[in-house]
DNA sequence: TATCCAAGGTAAGTT
DNA sequence: AACTTACCTTGGATA
């Protein structure tokens, strides 16, 4: 086992960890505890997390598993390979500096609040196919239950991992989803999403697109090739550029955000997803508009208080 | 206990 | 191109 500590001086603008990983960004990590996004466990601050990066974002084509706990001084982490520090950089965005994207920001009294309210929360930035599939998983769908779905694809489909006397489980590659039968996907709980899962893995397994691809685009481009796969819209499209593929100014309109838009900002609402986006991700300062959406999606999901 | 409702939407069919 | 409707499932609210 390798392990090793960052000090938390070197987070520009601080690091909350739990904010980072249960405000519906990302559904690849778990705790050891299981009280992930459930209400009935109280907010753990101090808790280890872990995640499994799948074999083709490793160094040695093996999955890795990585666990870190954020202390008083330092984020701890225990990984299978020393090229922990260097993951955990890029799938918590520790490089962005909060100060300088906060002060970046427009000023306006709800992103002030949310700003405040959960100070430290940074971007996550997903391995892109799961990141895509947890985002066609969460239509219609609570925070919890996505984060459940993906938990079930993992031990049902994915490769085990075993670390320091447990066995994880790697999120499944795009041949071991594709494989599964819309019936199999129907049993994990995924109801009408199954097919979408199942016919998106099979396009990326036979390699007639993958999300990745997108990087390489422009902005909206970006968003409509996205849109290619099955199950994903404009507002899943959105969730996997700003949450995998580092497009910071990406504003996903949920049923939140919209909320939002209705109550704050009602001359954004354009009739249509295209302008309204343009419109919103404008008022959020554009280039960091994701950023925005995220710290109002958290603050009020959680009840704006 | 039974019923209803909404949850980080999308695809397919109509006008 | 804009507008409707169906779609799985289930925890939590309401009666």
């Amino acid at each position: 086992m390798h392990a090793g500590r960052v000090p938390v001086t070197e987070f520009a603008g601080g690091f909350d960890l739990q904010s980072t990983l249960e405000s519906g960004q990302t559904y690849v990590w778990d705790r050891p505890d299981g009280g992930m996004f459930t209400d009935d466990v109280a907010w753990g601050g101090d808790a280890w997390y872990h995640t499994v990066l799948p074999a083709t974002e490793t160094e040695t084509n093996e999955p890795e598993v990585l666990r870190c706990r954020l202390g008083e001084e330092a984020l701890e982490w225990e990984a299978s390979t020393p090229h922990a520090p260097e993951h955990l950089t890029r799938l918590l965005r520790l490089d962005d500096d909060l100060d300088a994207i906060v002060d970046a920001t427009p000023e306006l009294p709800l992103l002030r609040r949310a700003y405040e309210r959960y100070g430290g929360m940074r971007l996550v930035e997903d391995p892109s196919f799961a990141c895509l599939i947890s985002f066609i998983c969460s239509a219609q769908m609570r925070v919890s239950r996505i984060h459940g779905m993906q938990g079930r694809l993992a031990r049902a489909y994915g490769d085990p991992v075993e670390f320091d006397g447990d066995t994880y489980h790697a999120f499944p590659t795009p041949g071991q989803l594709a494989a599964a039968t819309e019936a199999d996907l129907r049993d994990l709980s995924l109801g009408y999403r199954a097919p979408y899962v199942q016919r998106t893995a099979e396009m990326v397994a036979e390699g007639e697109a993958h999300p990745d691809d997108a990087r390489e685009l422009e902005y909206e481009a970006a968003r409509d090739y996205l849109t290619q796969f099955v199950g994903v819209g404009d507002k899943v499209a959105d969730c996997v550029l700003l949450f995998s593929l580092d497009f910071l100014q990406a504003v996903p309109l949920d049923t939140w955000i919209r909320t939002a838009i209705e109550e704050y900002y009602p001359e954004c609402e354009k009739g249509n997803y295209a302008d309204t986006s343009r419109a919103i991700r404008e008022r959020f300062g554009g280039e960091y508009a994701g950023y925005a959406q995220t710290y109002v999606f958290q603050f009020l999901r959680t009840g704006g208080e």
